[in-house]
DNA sequence: ATCACTGCAAATTATTTGCATCTCG
DNA sequence: CGAGATGCAAATAATTTGCAGTGAT
């Protein structure tokens, strides 16, 4: 039962539909949707609502139990990735991809250590990287 | 009248409403929404439709004219800058605030001299810092 | 037992669209 | 003149809210 540990520290009631949603979000790979966490849940809960999968994702990510961001187009995505790491946001397929590189992290936290920014508590420096999807049927690639 | 030519170049139609909206957002200090730029506008054409904003935004948004960004509860704002710079996203008070500094631009596109993302059209990379505002009242102050 | 969570439906917010009319090039 | 822009109202999409009932600690 580690999700249950996981939402009892994040100080989160452990009801039956948080488990299932938390261990659906844990296995994602890339950043999915309100819609698609519900599709999924649903199967495992054919009575649950998305009202509860709108609230629930919303307290996972204000609780620090997952990330949250946006596609180009607005619409919400929750990443369970809480490591240090920069997205790739596709305008013209609306996807989000994780952009991962440890020299890049050490060269950004390095710089940040002799800046700072007043009147201000910063939870997140990530490298955004925006642009457009070349062939929409093959997978974006980094090297 | 530099908005004119600046339209023209963009192969846009230079209407008096476009050369308005383009000139109160090149005035625009800090990311107007598109309400804000409609409020404005309203001022100098009071029959301009707000449908008529949305519009013109996207248009110069998609033509590189103004670039646009989400702030952290997925609202449209636009930005007049075009040089290279990073946002300072607020979470509490829903603000979205530059960040600029040449060191870093320096360091990034030297970084990415030697990064490649294949499959994939970059359009813009930059630093995102993601928090929230002290104290509301007061101004986020880089140093 | 209590207080937070759930499910449903209705409400809200930002944004988009269809279409008739008008205007720039 | 003709393609594209405007203005209005209605439509959409994503998300939020209110509230009565339920469940975890």
């Amino acid at each position: 039962m580690k999700v249950k540990k996981l939402l009892l520290n994040a100080q989160l009631k452990a009801t039956h539909q948080r488990e299932v949603i938390l261990s659906i979000i844990l296995d994602c790979k890339n950043h999915p949707s309100t819609e698609y966490v519900y599709s999924l849940t649903k199967k495992q809960i054919p009575s649950i609502s998305l009202a509860t999968v709108y609230k629930t994702l919303e307290a996972f990510a204000s609780n620090g139990l997952i990330s949250k961001t946006l596609t180009v187009e607005g619409q919400a995505r929750y990443d369970p990735n809480l490591d240090a790491h920069g997205h790739i946001y596709s305008a013209n397929s609306n996807e989000i991809i994780d952009y991962v590189d440890d020299e890049l992290n050490t060269l950004i936290s390095n710089f940040f250590k002799q800046k700072k920014v007043k009147n201000f508590h910063i939870k997140k420096i990530s490298l955004n990287i925006i642009g457009d999807k070349i062939d929409t049927e093959k997978a974006i690639e980094i090297k």
